[in-house]
DNA sequence: TTAAGCTCC
DNA sequence: AATCTGGAGCTTAAT
């Protein structure tokens, strides 16, 4: 059977150009993305169906013909930009070099252009499908005509496939009937008017039961006296007219016939396509060619077994291993060595052995490079003296958005070497005893020792070039042992009173559960917000469904406008809370206290985007504590006997950062006089004198404070005030009229964010900032925002961190029994001897106030108490 | 696997 | 014209 491929050209290539970076071009600054995105797809779907007969339909850009007395309506079209305009001729030439057919005409949008042929098409017995990122053209649908409209999220792009029936299920509506329905609700972006008033909901009910506007319009009589009725009584001739509009044309005159478009696929493949693909440096595309091998670096690995006593004597003093334990659980099962690019594996459990052999390396002056440190200082007894280097940390350092640092991802952006990742080598095997046997696996073993041999070097040039090797140095190489010491230690949970803590939940929950019930008059999953969503908005019929993205929204902020709509609101709410408190809290942690009594939460130091450290498995960094009843769960942690806990968190960090980095001076002298910032910028703001602030605005002032941090904007502040946006926009102009300094700080950070893709921490931290370069409005706020709130964020982790290796280190130095177990953001928690606990507490103060020298003071407040409930 | 929701700083 | 506060992790439902 013949296959016939239809494509919107306009659409897939403003999809292309708006999904893809605007920065990239050929050398002779040609943009391509337009074209590099309709290619992908275009390649993707052509591999996929092999179609007979394609053909490409455009719009013409002349004023049309078939809307010109709607001038209003559809004869304006926004110009495109010009980025996006001069890759459309190169689409065209690209396409004829494929001797692929394309059809435009003066008069005929593409739309009707592509739903003629597709009629055309199907009655010469062909299987259509219109490719196109409209979702206007589902009305073309049939059993024989597929529309794919494809959809990239997150990188990845699907495409969703609608025959007739799909169309039906998906939309409740026929494809005949998708243009009633337009009819009715409009279409904004295709300048459609529609009938005022009646969105996609109204628009569906109405259609599924008279299925045709004209049938809506008779039978009027049946509709409830309401204002959809009248206003479909004003608006009679706009809703046939909008549908009319709405329609796609299935009898244009064509100006290709089908059987012109028959394609041969040693066309589209051909050599000429290919070097013009090459010309405009779209290399990505010549994997579609099956003649072309990318010139590969050619990779090989030399690896072989061999003794730890063969590893010492191929080691050269004062020179670089890469090395690679291998572990199975807590088992070591062997060790990767390379040395000058060859690695020696040796399977082997004596830890002793190899503890002895990276001592007899250190007192050499070897350097030892590993692809990550924390795992392996408390096996090997490592200090943050020893000559080690972490591939891990300098990669984050180096891109601290990358998220994961896996040796394939290493070795391909640093070294462009193609070469398979763990997973592809291993696939699902789990590593055991026997695993030095599988070569799969020895291979894996051996790239991980190789990588951090071989990127010990660059890796340190690149820090070096970016003016972050002292950050690593002092900051995170010592950060990680603090880390480290926290994950050994972990915090103690009192299992008996989490138990009561969950009974006392569990019996609240059931009360609660039978009252939503028979609010509802009918059981159901609460713990769906569909479900929910239905209950409330539909059979409950509360007011306001508004907030809706795939359903309706449940959120807290959504119940808590319906608290005194229905009983039933604040239950849910209730229900919510303490549901979220047994499943997480109580159950979580539960099951993560480990054999000693005590949970041991992983802290990762290479997670998160700005340098803040992220706790895991579980989190500690978010016990409740805004609730009281959240809160009392904090009573189940408690120190060891014989130990108090020593709580500190700095008062105003990010205020005191943001002071210091501005050098603002009514900021900064603020805050030397001034221990209660929010008020005193309540006073300075409004104009009140400070004894007169009241409570009211003090909240304003302070939700102005965390919002100018977050990358303010009106919107936002006045959602959060509950005020209009154009009182939240004189909220902030005055507060930059108080804070200039401010001002100037954010707009610089905003600049040298645009103009170098990235912003820096008062430590030398990098934040790339790539969404700042986006062609997306929304992303490129996002930007802004970042480029305000990383420095700010940033150099405030910088300082604890700071602090807990000053800290940490004090300790030690001291011989004190007391540790640090824990950090959340801005507080640190020590576990305290109880005879060390006054000196635990001036350490703690010192090491923290003074971990940095800015230009207003750091403040912090402690606490000491039996459990975590009463360090407050 | 993703989205919606909630917890924290 | 758009948009609509930064940074995390975990659980549940739904795909």
């Amino acid at each position: 059977m013949k296959k016939l491929l239809l494509i919107d050209g306009n659409s897939i290539m403003n999809r292309g150009f708006y999904a893809l970076p605007p920065d990239l071009t050929n050398r002779e600054g040609l943009h391509t993305n337009a074209l590099l995105g309709f290619l992908n797809i275009f390649f993707r779907i052509y591999e996929e169906e092999h179609p007979t007969n394609i053909c490409v339909a455009f719009d013409v850009h002349a004023p049309t013909f078939r809307h010109e007395q709607f001038k209003d309506y559809k004869g304006t079209r926004h110009g495109m930009p010009d980025e996006l305009r001069e890759q459309m001729p190169v689409i065209k030439e690209i396409l004829h070099t494929m001797k692929i057919t394309t059809m435009e005409l003066p008069g005929y949008e593409a739309d009707d252009l592509l739903g003629t042929m597709s009629r055309k098409g199907e009655e010469a017995g062909m299987e259509v499908t219109i490719l196109s990122g409209d979702r206007d053209l589902l009305q073309l649908a049939t059993e024989n005509v597929m529309i794919r409209i494809p959809k990239t999220r997150m990188g990845k792009t699907t495409v969703e496939d609608y025959h007739a029936a799909e169309v039906q299920s998906t939309y409740g509506v026929t494809p005949e009937e998708f243009i009633e329905m337009k009819g009715l609700m409009g279409d904004t972006s295709d300048n459609i008017p529609g009938v005022p008033g009646i969105g996609p909901k109204t628009a569906e009910k109405l259609i599924r039961s008279y299925h045709t506007v004209e049938s809506v319009l008779e039978h009027l009589n049946e509709l409830p006296q309401n204002k959809t009725r009248a206003t479909l009584e004003e608006n009679r001739e706009m809703a046939l007219f909008s549908r009319d509009l709405s329609r796609i044309l299935l009898t244009a005159p064509l100006p290709v016939d089908v059987s012109e478009t028959a394609v041969q696929r040693s066309d589209i493949l051909s050599e000429a396509v290919k070097n013009r693909f090459l010309d405009l440096e779209m290399k990505s595309l010549l994997k579609h060619f099956t003649d072309y091998a990318p010139e590969k670096q050619e990779f090989h690995l030399e690896l072989r077994d061999g003794k730890l006593s063969e590893v010492k004597a191929f080691t050269e003093p004062g020179s670089v291993v890469g090395f690679y334990p291998v572990f199975a659980e807590d088992m070591l099962l062997g060790t990767a060595f390379s040395i000058g690019g060859n690695v020696i594996l040796t399977q082997t459990d004596a830890v002793a052995s190899v503890y002895e052999l990276l001592s007899w390396m250190r007192s050499n002056q070897v350097s030892i490079a590993v692809p990550s440190l924390k795992p392996l200082i408390r096996p090997f007894h490592i200090t943050p003296e020893e000559n080690w280097f972490n591939i891990e940390v300098a990669a984050y350092l180096l891109d601290p958005l990358a998220g994961e640092y896996p040796y394939h991802v290493l070795l391909q952006k640093y070294l462009e070497y193609e070469v398979k990742s763990e997973k592809e080598l291993v696939g699902k095997q789990e590593r055991n005893v026997f695993s030095f046997a599988v070569p799969e696996m020895r291979e894996s073993f051996a790239m991980w020792a190789y990588t951090a041999e071989a990127l010990y070097s660059v890796l340190r040039e690149r820090l070096e070039k970016t003016d972050m090797m002292t950050l690593y140095r002092t900051m995170e190489h010592p950060a990680t042992f603090v880390l480290q010491d926290m994950e050994q230690f972990g915090i103690r949970v009192d299992r008996d009173a989490l138990e009561k803590y969950g009974q006392r939940l569990d019996s609240r929950i059931d009360v609660l559960i039978r009252e939503i019930y028979t609010d509802a008059g009918e059981e159901f999953n609460i713990n769906s917000p569909k479900q929910l969503g239905q209950i409330l908005f539909e059979k409950l019929e509360l007011p306001s469904g508004k907030k809706t993205k795939s359903g309706y929204s449940t959120n807290v902020d959504v119940l808590m406008k319906l608290q005194g709509a229905h009983p039933i609101v604040p239950r849910i709410l209730e229900y919510r809370q303490l549901t979220k408190l047994r499943s997480t809290y109580v159950e979580g942690l539960m099951t993560a206290v480990a054999a000693d009594g005590r949970i041991h939460s992983r802290f990762h130091q290479t997670v998160t985007a700005t340098g803040r450290i992220s706790s895991a498995e579980p989190n500690l960094q978010n016990i409740p504590m805004r609730t009281e009843l959240g809160r009392e769960l904090r009573k189940v942690f408690i120190p060891e006997e014989g130990f108090l806990f020593v709580d500190a968190d700095y008062s105003q960090i990010e205020l005191r950062v943001m002071a210091a980095m501005s050098g603002d001076e009514n900021l900064i002298e603020a805050f030397r006089q001034s221990q209660d910032i929010h008020a005193t910028t309540a006073s300075k703001v409004f104009h009140v004198p400070l004894e007169e602030v009241d409570s009211s605005l003090r909240r304003k002032a302070k939700a102005v404070n965390f919002g100018i941090i977050y990358g303010i904007s009106s919107f936002g502040l006045g959602q959060d005030l509950d005020i209009s946006r154009q009182e939240a926009q004189s909220y902030i102009d005055q507060y930059f009229e108080t804070y200039r300094g401010v001002k100037n700080f954010l707009d610089l950070l905003v600049e040298t964010g645009k103009e170098t893709g990235e912003v820096r921490t008062l430590y030398k931290r990098i934040r790339p900032i790539p969404e700042l370069k986006s062609s997306n409005f929304m992303t490129r706020q996002f930007g802004e925002r970042v480029a305000m709130n990383s420095p700010i964020q940033g150099t405030a982790a910088d300082i604890i961190k700071l602090a807990m290796i000053a800290v940490r280190q004090e300790l030690l130095s001291r011989g004190m029994r007391s540790r640090l177990i824990l950090q959340i953001h801005d507080e640190l928690l020590i576990e305290a001897a109880k005879d060390e606990v006054e000196e635990v507490c001036r350490i703690l103060e010192d090491k923290m106030v003074h971990a940095a020298a800015l230009a207003v003071p750091l403040y912090v407040d402690m606490h000491t108490g039996e459990n975590l409930y009463d360090t407050k």
